[in-house]
DNA sequence: GCGTATTTTGTCATATTTTGGCATAATATA
DNA sequence: TATATTATGCCAAAATATGACAAAATACGC
């Protein structure tokens, strides 16, 4: 499971290390040093690749030219990404999605079990403030199950 | 699969590199350095040789002289080039179609498991804004498959 | 606390990918 | 047929990614 928050550097290329105690999870659990970034509200979510298999498989099956679903298709697709985890445990995030979620110097990882997500500093402190305020109603939703 | 979102140049004469790891999986999956493009929707569709083929053989089976189906037919098919990647890694896209399309400068590839798109930089992001609105609920919709 | 092991970060060299340019070939147009 | 337009092949520069190594920072056991 990926737990916790860990604050990490990324180099002017663009490489991150992912926490260690990811990759053991990672080693562990899923036998792969591979991941697929794609992205998910304001930040870079991290699938397992065969988590992320799972779900693409669900993804083939849909219709290849019904609208929504080629939207949708286009979105969860079109933003993943396959990257390998290096000797020195470390990912290189794609240009493109570092333009796009503004990641430059620092990036927060947050673990949510069965994925994790990569943050900016930046949108991660935005977003902790809104999250506090909601933190009230999201956490009945547990009760409920 | 054809995962991801690449940014790349188009040349005066309409070359445009295909993406490093589409064409690593056109040359493993498919064994093939062909494609199809045709256009669908406001993006140019590229096809594998083979899957355009398996996608023909399911389009001849469509009545022929049903409205929509014909007129189904006459844009898909209607639109359809061949094009081989070179010894660069490039594609020539047909005039015709950067003009319908727009595609003057920068292009935005966008993986599709067994396809990909080709889509003008502004028609994308004009795209991504609408998308980025719909996908919280889209995304819901894989937890109900 | 201190010393050791592990993890994270920085740097450099090398390899790969992408882009630009130009000359030639093919095709279309007048 | 001559001319313009478009397409192709080839080479090399620029940009980007990768591998290897080592320094710095952090965690861990005693």
């Amino acid at each position: 499971m990926f737990r916790g928050q860990f604050l990490h550097k990324i180099s002017k290329t663009g490489r991150i290390s992912v926490p260690s105690k990811f990759r053991e999870n990672l080693k562990k659990k899923y036998k792969t040093k591979n991941l697929i970034l794609s992205t998910f509200e304001n930040s870079i979510i991290c699938y397992p690749y065969p988590e992320w298999i799972k779900l693409e498989a669900k993804i083939s099956k849909l219709p290849q030219f019904k609208k929504e679903t080629v939207e949708f298709e286009r979105y969860l697709v079109g933003n993943a990404h396959e990257c390998e985890i290096d000797n020195e445990g470390r990912i290189m995030i794609p240009g493109i999605l570092r333009r796009n979620f503004k990641i430059n110097n620092n990036a927060i990882f947050i673990g949510m079990l069965s994925r994790f997500e990569i943050w900016s500093e930046n949108s991660w402190n935005k977003n902790l403030k809104r999250s506090f305020d909601k933190f009230q109603n999201s956490r009945e939703v547990l009760d409920g199950i």
